[in-house]
DNA sequence: CAGTATCCCAGACGATACTG
DNA sequence: CAGTATCGTCTGGGATACTG
């Protein structure tokens, strides 16, 4: 059959993309996936880190996007009560989960 | 390593971000995964079909979408020359590929 | 049947300034 | 260092009406 995953499961068209928008909602923003490529692989990034990462990214932009992907609990935030103030980022297991599916994704837009 | 497909590969963070992104965004709109889902595995499905099969849907948005992936690759349409009009829609073999990726951000999700 | 054409709005994003 | 607060812009999508 062309597409065993689909049909062998429980899904309808319907619940199939509703659980695949759920999944995409958690990924869209304008720089939420390069956060997560530099974090993949168990790397630890200070804000700072980040900052200087991802040239373009305003302050703002960095702390939401960061703010979010901690709720949807793609990643942990760790914060160092000293002065000056230090917060790392990195990935949760879940998270981490993500990356070969973004692969497949990556492949596939590729074969193009 | 805890990250095998990216750093096997020849991607920067950027630069994978860079592809899955470019991949994202044929899948963006709010009704495109629906379509592609009632059109996986071979299903051919007319215009009208879509249009009940996709409840809620305009004939603007679900028209737009539809073109949309026509033009990015993922459908194809078939314009029948008779009175009245028929049109249908199909995935092609690159379109089809999508699936089990899709698949593996399901299973992603629904991990959690 | 299978679409276009207009008008409108919420929310995402950017620029800039300020702070514990 | 690691953020918030405010304001302005732009665009994806909805409502509605029309057509070969």
């Amino acid at each position: 059959m062309a597409n065993p995953e689909v049909s062998r499961s429980s899904h309808t068209p319907e619940s199939a993309a509703e659980g695949v928008e759920t999944a995409l909602r958690l990924l869209e923003g304008r720089w939420k996936l390069v956060i997560l490529f530099h974090l993949f692989g168990g790397k630890v990034q200070r804000y700072s880190d980040l900052e200087r990462l991802i040239p373009g990214v305003s302050q703002k932009m960095l702390a939401q996007q960061l703010r979010q992907l901690e709720a949807d609990g793609l990643i942990e935030r760790t914060v160092y009560p000293q002065v000056p103030p230090k917060v790392d980022y990195r990935m949760t297991a879940w998270g981490q989960a993500l990356c070969p599916a973004l692969d497949a994704l990556l492949a596939w837009s590729e074969k193009r």
